[in-house]
DNA sequence: CTCCTTTCTTAACAAATGTGAACGAAATTG
DNA sequence: CAATTTCGTTCACATTTGTTAAGAAAGGAG
């Protein structure tokens, strides 16, 4: 039982017991080996993800450069919704930076949620709401602070992270080159 | 008769003749003098704003500091659905960089166009993406692209905008100080 | 129109970041 | 385990951007 999701559910929506447990139910689970792409440009997306253990990157390319934009972790959700909602092909990437557990929500059976509680909809706001402010609170960073203040941000708020995912990806997250980024290291 | 409008609500879903006149008369003409804020922090949004003629910015206040986040002109929406859409008060700000023109729609009108015709959320999914894939290429603009860079393609993109935006919230948007954008104009 | 405030430009210097290259550490592969 | 590749660090030097300050230009108020 994924307790954490539950706890997380409940602060959304006041969900019953019953409805929960059908949301539960619709989950499947699976893994991601290190390196695999759960969604990769061009594909529709068609599941969302809960992590239970491991480590994700969301990425867009440019110029065939990955840019990072996200990186999610234990208890958090994987997926692009602009690809998701409308059935449209990604121009996003999402891929496993460790071996990665998930619990698998896939478009069918979150339509199914739907009809037994539309109220569950309140989640796909939330997520969409969080992950809109989170870019944009990341764009400001790479506005107004420099690459040390960025850095020791990142730090703060990642605690967990700065071990796991490799320093090219968060120098690439913090627009700088790696090597700026062991100089601030020092 | 706003055309612009019509023929870019056509573009994005086959809605009929009387479903486009429904919709178009639920709106109100308004103006915004410059320096007005169509939204401020704090406030509930109970508004989405088309504009008709006149030139406006979303932006975040980060530190005192103001962080432009989009520049708005003719034919463009002006809102912020995070507050609109769940009635939570806003975290962002929308002000009058000009004289402003606009067709108003309030949440409550908005609901009854959804009421004749519900596949007009087809526009608040398709505005909430375009929202989301230009703040993610801004963020990534910001990430890889240098301050020269980053003006060049700001210039093209945008060859109206150099001369109605003024140069500091122009820096401001790039993550340079306004010297710096001298400089680089030069 | 004139005064006053705000915005824009310029310059010299300081600080931060990029570049290219070399080397060692760490991870992956067979 | 050995071989190979990838990743992280360091350095010297080039380039970019920030800082401080001053004056010019533009815009608004009376």
């Amino acid at each position: 039982m994924p307790e954490e999701l539950i706890k997380k559910i409940r602060s959304i929506g006041n969900f019953s017991d019953a409805d929960i447990a059908f949301f539960i139910d619709k989950l499947d689970e699976t893994v991601i080996a290190k390196g695999e792409h759960f969604l990769s440009e061009g594909q529709v997306s068609r599941h969302l993800g809960y992590v239970v253990s491991g480590l994700a990157m969301h990425y867009k390319v440019y110029d065939g450069v990955e840019i990072p934009c996200d990186f999610t972790s234990e208890n958090g959700w994987l997926g692009y919704l602009n690809s998701f909602t409308n059935k449209t092909p990604s121009d996003m990437n999402i891929k496993a930076l460790e071996e990665t557990r998930l619990l698998l929500l896939s478009a069918d059976n979150l339509e199914k949620v739907y009809q037994v509680q539309p109220r569950f909809m309140l989640l796909k706001d939330h997520y969409t709401e969080l992950s809109f402010i989170s870019n944009t609170r990341h764009t400001a960073d790479l506005t107004m602070l420099t690459a040390k203040q960025r850095y020791y941000k990142f730090m703060q708020e990642n605690p967990g992270l700065i071990n796991r995912v490799p320093q090219y990806y968060i120098a690439a997250y913090l627009g700088i080159k790696p090597q700026s980024l062991s100089r601030i290291r020092k």
